[in-house]
RNA sequence: GGGGGGAUGUCCGAGUGGUUAAAGGAGACGGGCUGUAAACCCGUUGGCUAUGCCUACGCAGGUUCGAAUCCUGCUCCCCCCA
């Protein structure tokens, strides 16, 4: 291995779990071309999140070592869903739904990775294949081989459903790795099974075997589950500044290492307050996807929200309804996609304010009039300003 | 094909005729504390302009004054045998 592959690979598995088979990446840089390096996210959900963001990292560690990143969209196995820690069968996605997120996911992932460095392919290229050629591929594996998967394992001895199409899964996505002649594939670590099965069903096709490389599974922001969009703990790459920057916030101290290391790619600074070791978190993620000014501007926003807990310098404006009294929990509900039940719940816990100032239980109606111009604040932070019906706001008298 | 077990609210899970909008837990949300968090404490957690009404225990019927609970059919899941 020449000198610089070998700084290379230290550099590329500093923070990544393991790189299999033993050595194989090495001797890969170790022939001086460029690696094609797949990875694959299948757009079963809208939004690209931090979770994603740490192999696609990842990837452009690669690409900016001069590497050829072949990013595959899951176009046709999002039809399948990956049970990959998984306990339950996955629902069936509808097809125009997949297609909508696969755009969105394409759009995503380059806030991360390098255009040119990048082939990108959808799986329904060659997965759309005869039953026969769907024969040749189920052959690779057996059904022992596949049960030794831990989810597999876990749900087939604790008496819950495996499909057979969640059983075939595997093989499909090792089918990619043999359709893109993948060098390298990367991963989460629950992806290592995955991955590993390539390997074998690349061989069984007669065309040199990946290496892999798993990374840590980031978690969620609150700091125990694996971050996922239907736990609800996720930081999707989309969202707006002050989202990105509030959810990196209540991230717990705990896991903000692993978030620093991930994400930002070396440790925080010891010197610092953890609040500041957070703050400077929140504001560099948020100036990855949205640039210095919105993370500057959100981090103000978060200043006067919670440190001098005033409304924000800029509140999305709503008109009322046409009606006088207005009906408090419906205009709340309305508004903040609340049920009027709920809404008349927050009420009764002085969760709503008006101007700043607690509305009690019994506020049920107000006349219009001390609505107008008015902010109405849900908890901590939801916030919206109240105009006159009509649209145009009447000057406050 | 035969036999057995199961399906409850966002999730897990108790409940085998009435006091059940359904115990308990998790999650979520609101309040307190704080560093913004975690931990901790308190509260809420089907809907509805609401001393009431509606919807809800896999689906459809039935028994009963009354059904998540009993009966019939159906759907789906798990296990064992073949």
């Amino acid at each position: 291995m020449t000198e610089r592959s070998s700084a290379d690979l230290d550099f590329l598995l500093r923070n990544a779990v393991e790189s299999l088979p033993e050595g194989g990446l090495g001797r890969k840089l170790g022939a001086g071309q460029p690696l094609r390096v797949k990875f694959g996210i299948d757009p079963t959900a809208p939004d690209v999140h931090l979770g994603h963001a740490v192999p696609l990292a990842k990837l452009r560690e690669f690409q900016d070592l001069g590497h050829l990143v072949v990013l595959i969209i899951g176009d046709y196995t999002a039809r399948v869903g990956d049970p990959s820690g998984r306990s339950v069968i996955r629902p069936q996605l509808d097809p125009a739904e997949i297609d909508r997120n696969a755009e969105t996911y394409r759009r995503q992932a380059f806030k991360v990775l390098d255009p040119e460095r990048t082939e990108l392919r959808l799986n329904s290229e060659w997965l759309e294949m005869a039953m026969e050629d769907l024969f040749r591929l189920a052959r690779t594996a057996t059904v022992a081989q596949l049960l030794e998967r831990d989810d597999f394992a876990r749900r087939y001895s604790g008496g819950e459903p495996i499909s057979v199409l969640e059983l075939l899964y595997p093989l499909l996505q090792g089918y990619d790795s043999v359709a893109v002649r993948a060098d390298v594939e990367l991963g989460g670590t629950d992806q290592t099974f995955n991955l590993l099965l390539g390997r074998e069903v690349q061989t069984a096709y007669g065309v040199a075997s990946q290496a892999i490389l798993t990374m840590p599974i980031l978690p969620g922001i609150d700091g125990v589950r694996r971050m996922s969009k239907s736990l609800d703990n996720y930081v999707g790459v989309d969202e707006p500044p002050a989202e990105i920057f509030g959810k990196l916030m209540r991230v717990p101290d705990d896991a903000m290492g692993l978030y620093y290391d991930l994400l930002l790619g070396g440790p925080p600074d010891p010197a610092a307050s953890p609040v500041v070791q957070k703050r400077r978190l929140a504001h560099d993620l948020t100036a990855r996807f949205h640039g210095p000014e919105a993370a500057d501007a959100a981090e103000a926003r978060f200043d006067r929200l919670h440190v001098a807990r005033e409304a924000p310098a800029e509140i999305e404006e709503a008109s009322l309804p046409d009606q006088n009294p207005v009906h408090l929990p419906a205009l709340i509900g309305d508004r903040f996609g609340l049920s009027r039940a709920q809404a008349r719940r927050l009420l009764a816990q002085g969760g709503v304010r008006l101007d700043g100032a607690v509305l009690g239980a019994d506020e049920l109606d107000l006349p219009a009039s001390r609505l107008e111009g008015a902010v109405l604040q849900l908890g901590k932070r939801r916030f919206v300003r109240l105009r006159a019906p009509g649209g145009v706001a009447r000057a406050a008298s």
